[in-house]
DNA sequence: GGTGCCATGTAACGCGTTACATGATTAT
DNA sequence: ATAATCATGTAACGCGTTACATGGCACC
């Protein structure tokens, strides 16, 4: 799910010190996932606290190398082999969004489409920019802007569904409480 | 973002007590975002701390109805303007755990690209099936599937589009640390 | 002497989340 | 009586994240 995931692959790899471990994170995800150095520290802590990690020496420079332990191998295993499961309840930020201004009817949830539709769209374009412009060999980089691209795309494909399906919608009954002194918040 | 969002919108629709609160937001998005009612009162309290929340009365029954301050419906007005941004490193645990693989060389990248295509095609699917047993007035409900297959298809394609990109990677160049007693983890 | 990188760490905060405690009212 | 629903709340934990402190070493 996170960071601490990131770790223990690395760790599997072979025992490492915390700023390699950051290190090799960085150069593993780019800018895809930037890291602060303090995240590892306090992550490699929690992880040796679980039992997933442990120190395995000081080297002769005086860092502090860590090994994964039996559990922690399992851990690794577990997650690579465990695909990323696609919860109904995945938490999605667009989708809420719009699911909460169709009830709420405090804004207009054509606003909000077009709003993102237009977002999405310049978003795509910048993609598609930083696509051509990037190292033909940088294939992690590469890969992840693909990600990112048809999941815009996706949205894209979402916005316009949205948008065919809201004026079938009938109109919800008039509030029935004192109405708030709320200026309709349409953009 | 998050509930805190939630929770303002539908208090811009009108004052209203924790628990009706937990109910509208319920209604709202359906089972697409289950909410502990723990965490209205929580995120409620942590509302009126940051001043986007105040106590608008207790009423006859003895609930505290809470309404939303200037700063609260400035804050709606925001978020409900602003898109959904689609920031370069979003956190994606697939695409991080495809990365991260590839770098780690500790398992086969083809291995998890599999893996997860069975699991996306079977949650695909399971989507199909349950948008055609839902109840076509649904309405959120259904634009609500509709976002989750739209991304298992993005997802889909690009486990096709990682595939066909993966030989072309040169191999990185054998360990030089210590082989860790590591077996290979490929399922 | 100063700049910058290598290296480790801690204290603190924020949000999401759960588990637990409490009590009133309503329905069976 | 007692089970269910309405209603409020708190304590605690986990992870991500940031800001800050510290020190060694190399290079100019």
């Amino acid at each position: 799910m996170g960071i601490r995931e990131g770790l223990l692959v690395l760790l599997a790899d072979g025992p490492k010190h915390g700023y390699r471990l950051k290190g090799e994170f960085e150069e593993a995800t780019g800018q895809a996932w930037p890291l602060n150095i303090g995240q590892v520290y306090t992550t490699l802590g929690r992880l040796e606290r679980d039992g997933l990690v442990e120190l395995d020496t000081t080297d002769s420079e005086g860092r502090k190398v860590y090994r994964l332990t039996k559990a922690g191998r399992a851990e690794v295993r577990d997650w690579l082999t465990r695909p990323v499961d696609h919860r109904l309840d995945a938490r999605d930020e667009l989708s809420m969004k719009l699911l909460l201004t169709l009830f709420a009817g405090v804004a207009d949830p054509l606003a909000v489409v077009d709003t993102q539709r237009a977002a999405t769209m310049t978003a795509l374009q910048d993609l598609h920019r930083l696509k051509q412009e990037t190292d033909p060999d940088d294939l992690p980089w590469l890969l992840h802007l693909d990600r990112l691209i048809l999941r815009a795309e996706a949205e894209l494909r979402w916005l316009d569904l949205v948008e065919d399906r809201l004026p079938e919608r009938r109109r919800r009954p008039a509030a029935v409480h004192e109405p708030a002194e709320t200026e309709e918040v349409t953009g």
